[in-house]
DNA sequence: CGTCTATTTGAATGTACTCAAAAGCGGTGG
DNA sequence: CCACCGCTTTTGAGTACATTCAAATAGACG
């Protein structure tokens, strides 16, 4: 089994011996999901956190109005899951559906516990996976307040130029918060305008 | 030292024994800060976690176009802090200011860690916290996705009922992501309408 | 009482929205 | 191979809402 990516995705934050990287490839559990798969649905417990090894996914919200939100796109080297759902057990209100065939590499709480147990480290881990995504959920509200639609385009593109080549348009406009046809009408202007100056 | 507020504050999601609310007791320091007075400015580590007794505070952030943005605002029987700093020790990107002089019990990370080794049910307790902060999040920026201005400001009246008599109109706007005079008008709409709707 | 700040009001502008329709694209079956 | 269908993206026109800038009013504090 290769989990090379997800080897040196830990290792970003913590450090692992071969001992414990033995340990961790022993917990882990391959799941293969299919183009529009879903690895969550609103309203079940979010049992799994996973590691996206190959494909591209996406985790998003309907409101009471029935509008999309999606939240956030998770390309390879990701982590996906509703941590909120995960620690408390109770049903999550996102839905996590795959854009493509994916290939996660996922961990339920009993081999996570197990993990804790064997490799402390990994717990301090899982803690930042926690804060950086509180950070990030800060950021986005921070620029989606700040910024014009037009720059939050630019950001998005620059900073996942590989995910705007992969998700229909329509969908990066719900990422953005406006409608399919705003987001023409911004790449329009996006192409008009100086590409260089992102 | 009356830490009543605390203590239901804290039991709302593990229980205490006599002892163990002793032993907190032994480690609350009490911190009072004067109206305007900062207990987090931008750049600074944010050494606390502080528990509001009495007063409010708000936390903002300036954006690089100078603006203010409230973050939230926090009265009596809630926690100020910015965790992400806390935890990582790295220079915070919040202010916290206090609208009111107020009374705070804070906690370092040293007072913390004494409180997890004697009462281990305070590590979950401070875990849930950042859950929480984490969802509280998440339920914003949907809200300010998919709601109008109006139905904005009609919840975080009826959600912060006491918050809307104690704090200036114009920090509502920056709460609420609109200029004081968008608020103004927006207000003239709410009182005009039945305000039972709410 | 006067100064400083907060709030309200007005008019013009801009940005995203809705609704509607057209064009583009991909896949299926004759 | 082409015709057709469904879905995505683009374009257009008119509308709604928040913004800017400017000025007037109201409140707070010394």
């Amino acid at each position: 089994m290769d989990i090379q990516l997800l080897q040196r995705n830990i290792e970003r934050f913590i450090s692992l011996n071969q001992d414990e990287i033995d340990f961790l490839i022993s917990k882990v559990v391959i799941k293969k999901l299919r183009k529009r798969q879903y690895f969550l649905q609103a309203g079940e417990w979010c049992r799994y956190q996973g590691f996206v090894n190959k494909g591209c996914l996406r985790t998003y919200e309907i409101d009471e109005k029935g509008a999309e939100h999606v939240v956030l796109f998770t390309p390879e080297d990701w982590w996906v899951g509703d941590l909120y759902s995960f620690y408390t057990t109770e049903p999550s209100k996102l839905n996590i559906e795959a854009m493509e065939d994916c290939e996660l590499f996922i961990f339920d709480k009993d081999s996570l516990e197990e993990i804790y147990t064997h490799i402390p480290k990994m717990e301090r881990f899982f803690r930042l996976l926690m804060q950086n995504a509180l950070i990030a959920l800060s950021r986005r509200m921070m620029s989606s307040m700040t910024q014009t639609t037009l720059e939050r385009y630019c950001d998005f593109i620059q900073r996942y130029p590989e995910i705007e080549q992969r998700v229909p348009n329509h969908q990066i406009a719900a990422y953005l918060g406006v409608k399919p046809e705003s987001l023409s009408r911004i790449r329009k202007q996006y192409l008009q305008s100086d590409k260089k100056t992102s």
